[in-house]
DNA sequence: AACCGCGCCTGTTCGC
DNA sequence: TGCGAACAGGCGCGGT
């Protein structure tokens, strides 16, 4: 599932190959995303060139010479590639006037491709209300200590919450409470200071070091057929009943939220 | 206000 | 062997 490490290696890629290039024509499928796909609008970005690749969380920002930008959400199982078109999952092409078309597949279709005016960026529900970049300075451990006070939810809710921080998802929320030693049923506003540090100190970590590998589960924009380089970096994701790699201990997993978590009852305390 | 739980989707894996 | 059930989960939304 992209995460914002495999959502940044995407838009590394789109900033390296889709700008500069001209839109030739657009085809879309009938299938519904998160929301309806905006054929007539789309259709109409015939002849407008790419100007530049944008992130903010896990959404994608593909602005256009004349005004507009593509809003581009992978969803579950979303990718933005250059290839031949026509595979089952395909639901917009783009023709470019150099190279093979851009093409947003998504079986699962939870994924999103909208077309924002010059003046709706600003108005647009999907990314008003979106908390800090994990990344960027305004995420430190007194921001993060602010939004625990008085919240009594589970750390790992709280992490996953895209007010309280954008673009951590399940499995580096898994990670990097492993990392911190935090347990993730933790009640928010339990942690201590030295816990709320660390805790930043590892997200912005994890999310780096899996930039830095191209992600965790796509593979596209590596030159290799298998999945991104962090998956083998695993620590407790995925890994029940397995040891963990520290103490040894088996690795256990919890339903929160109706996800499923995974932690090491020995490493991570509560 | 805070927070929980649901529904959207389909490919893959699991149990009987 | 075959088939249905369970599972995967980002996100917005509605209910408490």
């Amino acid at each position: 599932m992209p995460e914002l490490p495999e959502v940044e290696t995407v838009r590394r890629a789109m900033q390296r190959h889709l700008v500069g290039r001209r839109v030739v024509a657009v085809y879309t499928s009938n299938k519904k995303l998160r929301a309806p796909v905006p054929a007539a609008r789309l259709r109409r970005l015939a002849g407008d060139t790419f100007t530049a690749a944008r992130r903010r969380a896990k959404y994608l920002l593909l602005d256009l010479e004349s005004g507009p930008s593509l809003l581009v959400h992978l969803g579950m199982t979303g990718n933005l590639v250059f290839r031949a078109p026509g595979e089952k999952h395909d639901h917009v092409v783009f023709e470019l006037d150099e190279g093979l078309p851009l093409v947003f597949s998504d079986p699962r279709r939870f994924g999103l491709v909208l077309v924002l005016g010059p003046g709706e960026e600003a108005a647009c529900p999907y990314l008003s209300d979106l908390g800090p970049e994990p990344l960027e300075a305004g995420f430190d451990a007194a921001y993060l200590a602010a939004r625990c006070q008085s919240r009594r939810r589970p750390i790992k809710a709280l992490l996953m919450d895209n007010v309280v921080v954008v673009g951590v998802g399940n499995i580096y929320a898994s990670e990097s409470l492993f990392r911190a030693g935090i347990h993730p049923l933790t009640p928010a506003d339990q942690l201590s200071g030295e816990q709320t540090k660390a805790l930043v100190r590892e997200v912005k970590a994890i999310l780096r070091e899996s930039i830095r590998r191209g992600g965790t589960t796509i593979s596209d924009y590596l030159g290799k057929g298998e999945g991104g380089r962090f998956q083998q970096r695993l620590a407790v994701y995925g890994r029940a009943g397995e040891n963990c790699l520290v103490c040894e201990a088996p690795v256990e997993s919890a339903v929160l939220g109706g996800r499923s978590t995974f932690y090491c009852p020995h490493c991570q305390e509560k």
